[in-house]
DNA sequence: CCGTATCCATAGGGATACTG
DNA sequence: CAGTATCCCTATGGATACGG
């Protein structure tokens, strides 16, 4: 029992949901402004196994943020490009992007602090 | 082997890894406005173990955005209260808000174009 | 009342090998 | 090249019981 009903209540954190796994921000952000291709894509992300970038694409397709394009051609050719819903998500990227340029400091100062007071 | 290097090199993901956890987007949104109770705060959130909001709520504090507040008495009395750097945050949550409520609709239309073009 | 400690099940995610 | 399939280990997280 105590079965999540499924959607968490607020929407914060649906949305989150739609961009916040672990490697997507990576992903977007890498595809913000040019096309590239699964293993240029993969190089770009740093870290991220064939086995999760695969799957985290399907998701980015699924909810509509991630195109795939591809070329008949042998080899494979194929290509990943962000859809225009990706550019309504900037100004949040934007927010995102300038709370940690304002705040990262603050919150490396309350790092600190709070490992000093609490001897793990 | 292949440790991470540690930090993710885009600023969205570190800002992310503040406030995105399972948990931390509800439990602020619950202290935005009002200090709570461990207790109340479990009951507010809904679904939440014991053990996952104690954690969450230690990363909070860690990271200087949640205060926890020690009454002396007995029975003994926490409260957990918002700190200014939340107050930062407002403009992400606002465009999150705005996000869902613009687009919301258009991902559900991808998810059911995506599910009717892939069998699973 | 406010947690921590322990146990345990499940899912996440890496490494490797293989296919179209 | 662009993935899937498999194996396997670890981290996550729920339930329960206990301590300050």
């Amino acid at each position: 029992m105590s079965k999540d009903a499924g959607q968490p209540s607020c929407p914060i954190a649906q949305t989150l949901g739609v961009f916040a796994g672990k490697w997507k921000p990576e992903i977007l952000w890498n595809l913000k402004d040019q096309r590239l291709r699964f293993n240029e894509l993969q190089r770009a992300v740093g870290g991220v196994s064939q086995k999760m970038l695969a799957q985290q694409l399907r998701e980015l397709q699924r909810d509509g943020l991630v195109k795939r394009i591809q070329h008949q051609s042998i080899p494979p050719h194929v290509e990943y490009e962000a859809t225009s819903l990706i550019k309504t998500l900037e100004p949040i990227f934007g927010e995102l992007e300038r709370w940690y340029k304002d705040n990262a400091p603050t919150v490396r100062r309350a790092q600190k602090k709070y490992a000093k007071n609490n001897p793990s």
